[in-house]
DNA sequence: CTCGGGGCTTGATCCATCTCAAACGCCCGC
DNA sequence: GCGGGCGTTTGAGATGGATCAAGCCCCGAG
């Protein structure tokens, strides 16, 4: 059960939250340059992170909470008789780590699937600085909820949707947060495989490649390998709200 | 799409979190009792919700969480389309509600599976006390954070588990919850219909039914429609292990 | 440039679950 | 005590997605 942890790159250069490009995104929404100033203190380094290794396993302690500045990554569970699961991916400005908090270890895997790098945030001193600076408390405590209710939505497609609507729902939030980012929301490289899309999704490699190929002839997608072109975004937004029953 | 909301019940009796049998499993976890009495005066009063009453629902303004003092509720999520999914149980010492801090607005409907009462916990008051009491925000966070891991092992059994494999997670977690209660873990009244079982579990009613079927067939369980006697835990424990593959 | 392998596509078949349908039983109100 | 209705069980048949299998494409290593 050793994961071939290679050796980890920490990068102890100062980075700023408040001259973050991310800042708008990321954990310091709606707080004010001062009390910004008083993060920037706590999140002193980042870490790089190679393509397919992992920035933290399930089983490891929990210290710190993470923040993607460049790159893209999964998380993902598994189950003691080897079934695992996709639970989320994760691009610039997101948080991961936040399962550690309730048993002070990990229980999921995050892995990079490019090149990545994230900030470090120490987590007690995260505890700490939020309870002087309300602003930061209100806003973590935002990103905890809106992370439930994400889950609640994976919940509502794995249990009620079909393939193509899985699939269609997951397009549509990726355009989505890449639209957030400043990306074309139209042209997207997907970073994972088929397979780890269908286990985010529940479905197999083949019936996601499957699904991929029907929107192709049907002139909603332009599907390159991993290069997707969204043709017909309303017609993927019918499929989710099931105007196709 | 007006509710038929009927009135709600608020009881302005004193309770107190200090001497709630069920403070062992409650926010109050890990506090100590000087730090309770200030969590007691926010807490200030009980709401009794009958029977297939909302405690609320998706859309309306987020203020307060709720912790189950007696009874059972489901939450469920529903999409613009009608589909809907059940995503939660929750019993007694249980917190509700926590899908409203992202957005200021609850995202579903909790529904009380038969009359409830639950603490009415000012969502802003808690945030002021946990940034006064660290122990209150530890343990806040954790339950966050549950909140999160649990959702992911929803998302695991609904990605990766067949009806059988489902059904007997969604038991034995039941009667491991019963059983942290003080009540039998093999004996067990259902409070939900097939229905929301299937809902929660990605499956038809009939499908429910019909593993149910199985289970007593095999000598797992005896079923009498709601009441339900586990005869062979370690059967259903093998089946979520996925040993029957 | 060539080779090798992982990732992807596509086809054929199978099977778990859904769907449709009928009937039963328990509970509640009258 | 009786009737009605919701919740449940059970059966038969339909089907979406899984499985098994073959071949292709693309990219990186040598």
């Amino acid at each position: 059960m050793q994961a071939t942890q290679p050796a980890i790159r920490l990068e102890p250069f100062k980075v700023a939250c408040s001259s973050c490009n991310l800042r708008e995104l990321c954990l310091p929404v709606g707080i004010s340059n001062d009390q910004l100033s008083r993060l920037d203190d706590i999140v002193a380094t980042r870490r790089t992170v190679g393509r397919g290794e992992a920035l933290f396993r399930a089983g490891e302690a929990f210290s710190s909470l993470y923040a993607v500045r460049t790159g893209f990554f999964k998380t993902c569970v598994s189950s003691e008789d080897g079934r695992d699961q996709v639970t989320g991916f994760q691009m610039a400005g997101e948080l991961i780590g936040l399962d550690g908090i309730g048993t002070d270890r990990h229980t999921c895997d995050a892995v990079a699937l490019e090149d990545s790098q994230v900030c470090v945030i120490p987590y007690h001193q995260l505890e700490d600085l939020s309870r002087e600076l309300s602003d930061l408390q209100r806003h973590f405590h935002k990103i905890m909820s809106r992370e439930i209710v994400r889950d609640h939505g994976v919940m509502l497609l794995l249990g009620s949707m079909r393939a193509e609507e899985r699939l269609a729902a997951f397009l549509l939030n990726l355009t989505q947060r890449l639209r957030t980012r400043g990306f074309s929301s139209s042209s997207l490289i997907l970073r994972m495989t088929r397979e780890e899309i269908g286990s985010y999704l529940g479905l197999k490699l083949e019936t996601v490649s499957r699904a991929f190929s029907r929107f192709q002839e049907d002139g909603v997608l332009s599907v390159k390998q991993r290069q997707i072109e969204v043709l017909d975004p309303d017609a993927l937004q019918k499929l989710v709200n099931g105007s196709a029953c």
